[in-house]
RNA sequence: GGGCUUAUAGCUCAGUUGGUUAGAGCGCACGCCUGAUAAGCGUGAGGUCCCAGGUUCAAAUCCUGGUAAGCCCA
């Protein structure tokens, strides 16, 4: 016996028992031990940080790198999978400083508070609250059916991961890959330190600030000025070029009131005449590229030796406009970012005189320990002593600002650290060219582009807790010393060492010829840890050395569109640098998860239903199902919609395992064992199904193989479709009539065996629901668990093309039948006499031998097969574009009227002759698409190359038995009313007008469908029902026998 | 501003190498249902394939240029 399955089961509970079994049993454990010896598949998982709780994102990915480790792990390889975290980086510190206000009333914002509440403390802060979301992430994680090794996790924070991405680093700095080197960002002086471009765009304010247009005197034209406009004039003593667009037209201007010469781009002199009130006449037009090299005097004399490096001239600029200002732009190379590249090209070094406190230094003298902001009003005035402020406004604009300090940022230029991506940027794209990408354009256009365009990699970060640089420098900066491994560090300072945190390294120091070389300040891109994880997971090559290079690359990974710009490229820029290779073959990207309403999801709006909520009410099983069904699976935007989860579950979850109870209902109440060749069966159906099922298994097979998740579902559906409306609809009758047990059994061992082999088949996708469906029905047999098994393999020998085509043949006729019987009011209970099918060319037996299922699903008494149609349609002809086209071309012109004038008789000539001459062309029967038409006076229904007609004459015979039907359903409906179970028997009573000619006739066949053990005898009229059946009134009674 | 993606029925989406009358589900309308399932079954209506050009005998499909939305970068 199997145990009992409800159709109404509650899915929730059922998967948390199933949970339950697998914690108990290890099945998870033992999946990847049973495969010890096999060969690796290799899998990467990716590190989210524990700061936040799991989101749908999450689950989504999740639901990827669970569904593919365990089809590979039944097609019998061996899939590792550990969970990692990342726990480093400025959400992490940001989070301790927002806990840190909260639960201490500490307000620590910026470098002196952090470095006075003491470094250790803080980085021991961060320490304690990196790990605290990571119990709730694995009860979602695992509540999702997702197995992944949580206990062997690797943590970016963990000394043997830290040592191995020094060693990454030392490997880099090897190969003469690594510099130093300088990057403008945006600062706080406030905070005294650079934020990342995402903390810039986080406070923007709508604020005044001086607009100044300065005068920079060219050094060899009497009394001519080159015009330049800012809103920062605290950047003009840092002035070192000017920069105009070589293809923007300049013009050169008098000034009327000195009668100077001034030049700028033609475009914004309409601007400057209004504002100024002066009529500006042109004397001269110059375009940009003739300006190029000019020299001119700079505004202040405090970095005047630095004319002798290429300062002072005017340079080109790809990012010059005229939008705004002059069309020629100040270049202050430190504070600029554009500023910062376009000097560099020109070959000019860079000033910077502002201290991290945003203060002038000393080489600015004038203004020295004033804040740049200050200065301004200050600097402005000097220049207008000095004859230089040609105009001085004020700008509305947008600017950004300390998000904790509210104070405005500066860019500025900060020691920065980089990886010379542009150095192996072939090496990238060729490793790229290895990798399969799903969907493929990420790869051959989005992640290629971005490959192509990539420039050197900016690695350090100015903050604290994070794996520091492993980089000594000597007091002198003359000299550096990396450090790859924690021997050699404690070989080269004489201390032990046992965390490499910053507070705990920053102290020791290195002797070497005399000179003492301390460490620099700065710690990773959390992005140079994770894109390190291949090696560090396994504390390679310190240790695991082997076991890492065997199973190197990945076979797969899984993450989302964002980590184009993350993850992917880290993991492959050091794949390549280190081994030139990519650090994974195969790549699954999802596209990003938005609220019904199309906006993202939002904690604060509440525009999505909370994960375990759905969870409860459809199943895991069905939330991974409608995840992987959608377009996030490629990369585009989902709308997340429960109503979507209620089309699976409706279209997928419940039908199967209705079908599931149906058989384990009627298998029980029989008694049924599995015995023998379960796909032995000879019949019709019975061969269909199976036939059908090994194609589904040869096409979900196919897409796992490829990645292309999002077909799975689809085919699911259409599979379900076809075994429950089609399968176990036509065959009900076998499964509870024991009349004949040869075909009852064959019945019972079909659907056994699909419903075994379709829960082994659909196991990676719905974990739980297999589980439950195959541990029930294997009764023991077999492995313990469903995820233990292996993967099926389509029996091509059980494909019956033949059998399915009959099959698809007879469905059409039967939908085109029901389509006629609706249009034409016909309902199905009133049996006719005769429909009439013309099938294509030569399926006259075809429809003879499905002429059974036929009249059962049409209720029709016979079905003829008709050879000539045209007494029901009559012809019109279209031409085959695919067989005419490419042959005759342009001539399809005169043609396709031509074909399509054509009348019946002449095309029933064709059919007849098998060619036809027209327009000076011989063409066959195949170069035309006839089409029937159907005559109006009958009931006809014609589609492609099948016509069907029905006989709507009603005899005698027919009404009767119409009318017994109906009786057959009132009895029926009654039955439920009065509350009878479905095997009570009941003694019947009937009257009526006219019911006597139908009881006379078909007695039998109600007492036999109605369970009537007796009809119009004793006391069955007690109870009368009054009903209507084709407008007459009949009184019905029944009492329980 | 740049790169990529998307645009097909009221909604969510399929649509193969260019080929004839462009499909599905939901929703809607009508009908059906006691022997698994009302979270069911059937039938039907519903389309300017974003716009404009181009290539071609033939374009939802290929090319060019727009428009709109999304993601990433600046």
């Amino acid at each position: 016996m199997f145990e009992a399955v409800s159709p109404k089961t509650n899915f929730a509970e059922l998967e948390e028992a199933i949970l339950a079994f697998w914690a108990a049993e290890g099945i998870f454990e033992k999946s990847v031990a049973n495969r010890e010896g096999a060969p690796e598949y290799v899998f990467y998982d990716g590190p989210p940080f524990a700061t936040g709780l799991p989101h749908y994102g999450h689950l989504l990915a999740g639901t990827i790198k669970d569904i593919v480790p365990r089809y590979w792990t039944m097609q019998g390889r061996r899939v590792e999978r550990r969970f990692g975290w990342d726990c480093h980086g400025l959400p992490v510190e940001n989070e301790a400083l927002k806990d840190l206000q909260e639960k201490q009333g500490l307000s620590l914002s910026g470098k002196y508070d952090i470095e006075q509440y003491g470094v250790d403390k803080f980085n021991e802060y961060c320490r304690s609250i990196v790990l605290r979301y990571t119990k709730e992430w694995e009860i979602v994680v695992k509540r999702m059916g997702r197995w992944v090794d949580f206990e062997n996790n690797y943590r970016t924070m963990d000394p043997s991961f830290m040592e191995s991405i020094w060693w990454v680093f030392k490997q880099l700095w090897d190969k003469d890959l690594v510099y130093k080197g300088y990057r403008v960002m945006p600062f706080s002086w406030k905070l005294s330190t650079p934020l990342s471009n995402f903390e810039a765009k986080m406070n923007y304010k709508d604020v005044q600030d001086p607009a100044v247009t300065v005068r920079f005197r060219l050094v060899d034209r009497e009394n001519t000025a080159v015009l330049a406009w800012t809103t920062t004039p605290w950047t003009l003593p840092s002035n070192l070029a000017l920069a105009v667009g070589p293809d923007i037209q300049y013009v050169e201007v008098v000034d009327e009131e000195d009668g100077g010469h001034l030049i700028l781009a033609e475009a914004r002199l309409a601007h400057y005449r209004k504002v100024t009130k002066k009529s500006l006449e042109v004397v001269k037009t110059h375009e940009g590229r003739d300006l190029l090299g000019s020299k001119y005097q700079p505004l202040f004399d405090f970095f005047a030796e630095e004319g002798d490096y290429n300062a002072f001239q005017i340079i080109e600029s790809g990012h010059v406009t005229t939008k705004d200002g002059t069309g020629v732009v100040h270049m202050a190379p430190a504070f600029g970012e554009d500023d910062f590249h376009a000097c560099k090209a020109a070959g000019i070094r860079m000033v910077d005189p502002v201290d991290v406190e945003g203060k002038f230094t000393a080489p600015v003298s004038d203004f020295e320990g004033m804040n740049v902001k200050e200065a301004d009003r200050h600097i402005i005035r000097a220049l207008k002593d000095r004859g230089l402020l040609f105009h001085q406004g004020v700008l509305n604009h947008s600017y950004p600002f300390c998000w904790r300090t509210d104070t405005p940022l500066i860019y500025k230029a900060i020691d920065t650290w980089f990886v010379k991506v542009e150095a192996i940027k072939d090496r990238l794209l060729a490793s790229n060219a290895q990798i399969t990408w799903v969907p493929e354009a990420i790869g051959t256009r989005r992640f290629h582009n971005w490959l192509n365009e990539a420039r050197d990699w900016n690695i350090s970060r100015n903050r604290y807790w994070g794996t520091p640089l492993p980089v000594w420098e000597s007091e002198d900066g003359s000299d550096f010393i990396a450090v790859g491994s924690v021997e050699e560090l404690e070989r080269l300072t004489g201390a032990q060492v046992d965390d490499l945190h910053s507070h705990f390294i920053d102290k020791l120091t290195i002797e070497k010829d005399g000179k003492t070389y301390r460490r620099i300040p700065e710690v990773f891109d959390c992005w140079f840890e994770s894109g390190s994880m291949p090696y560090a997971q396994k504390h390679y090559p310190f240790e695991n050395k082997e076991q890492m290079e065997a199973n190197f690359p990945a076979d797969f990974i899984a993450e989302g569109l964002d980590q184009t710009r993350g993850w992917f490229y880290t993991l492959t820029v050091l794949s390549t640098a280190l081994f030139d290779k990519p650090a994974f073959k195969n790549v699954v990207v999802n596209g990003l998860i938005l609220a019904e309403d199309g906006k993202k999801l939002s904690k604060s709006k509440r525009n999505y239903p909370d994960p375990m909520l759905i969870i409860n009410n459809y199943g895991a099983d069905c939330l991974r199902s409608y995840l992987i069904n959608s377009p996030v699976v490629r990369a585009e935007p989902l709308k997340f919609s429960e109503k979507g989860l209620t089309q699976i579950y409706r279209g997928v979850v419940s039908p199967l395992w209705n079908a599931y109870s149906f058989f384990v209902t009627y298998a029980n109440l029989d008694d049924y064992q599995p015995e023998g060749d379960l796909t032995g069966s000879p019949h019709e159906l019975d061969r269909w199904i199976i036939s059908r099922f090994q194609s589904v298994v040869a096409d979900v097979t196919r897409h796992m193989e490829n990645n292309l998740l999002y077909n799975v579902v689809p085919e699911l559906e259409n599979f379900v479709d076809e075994l429950t409306n089609w399968y176990i609809r036509r065959s009900r009758r076998r499964f509870w009539r024991s009349d004949d047990p040869t075909e009852q059994r064959h019945a019972f061992n079909t659907l056994y065996y699909i419903l075994v082999n379709y829960a082994k088949a659909l196991a990676p996708l719905m974990p739980f629901l297999c589980e439950a469906i195959y541990r029930n029905l294997a009764m023991g047999q077999g492995p313990e668990s469903v995820h233990l098994c292996d993967y099926p393999v389509a029996d091509q020998s059980l494909i019956d093309t033949v059998n399915e085509e009959r099959m698809a043949l007879a469905r059409r006729v039967v939908e085109m039948g029901r389509s006629l019987r609706v249009a034409h009011d016909l309902k199905v209970r009133q049996p006719l006499a005769e429909i009439s099918v013309v099938p294509p060319q030569g399926e006259g037996a075809v429809i003879d031998a499905m002429a059974a299922i036929i009249k059962e699903e049409l209720n029709v008494r016979t079905v003829n097969v008709l050879e000539d149609e045209t007494t029901l349609v009559h012809y019109s002809a279209r031409p085959n574009l695919k067989a005419l086209g490419p042959r005759l071309g342009k001539s399809m012109k005169v043609l396709n009227p031509a074909i399509r004038g054509l009348e019946h008789a002449a095309i029933q000539g064709l059919l007849d002759r098998g060619s036809i001459e027209l327009e000076g062309h011989t063409l066959t029967v195949d170069d035309f698409l006839i089409d029937r038409n159907t005559r109006e006076d009958r009931v006809v229904a014609t589609e492609r190359d099948l016509t069907i007609a029905l006989d709507t004459h009603l005899t005698e015979s027919l009404l009767l038995e119409g009318e017994a039907r109906e009786l057959v359903n009132r009895i029926q409906n009654l039955r439920k009313e009065v509350g009878l179970n479905v095997e009570d028997r009941i003694k019947l009573a009937i009257r009526g007008e006219g019911v006597a000619g139908c009881l006379a006739q078909h007695a039998a066949y109600i007492q036999e469908e109605t369970l009537a053990v007796a009809l119009n005898e004793g006391d069955a009229t007690a109870e009368a029902h009054e009903r209507e059946i084709n407008g007459k009134k009949v009184w019905i009674g029944l009492v329980k026998a």
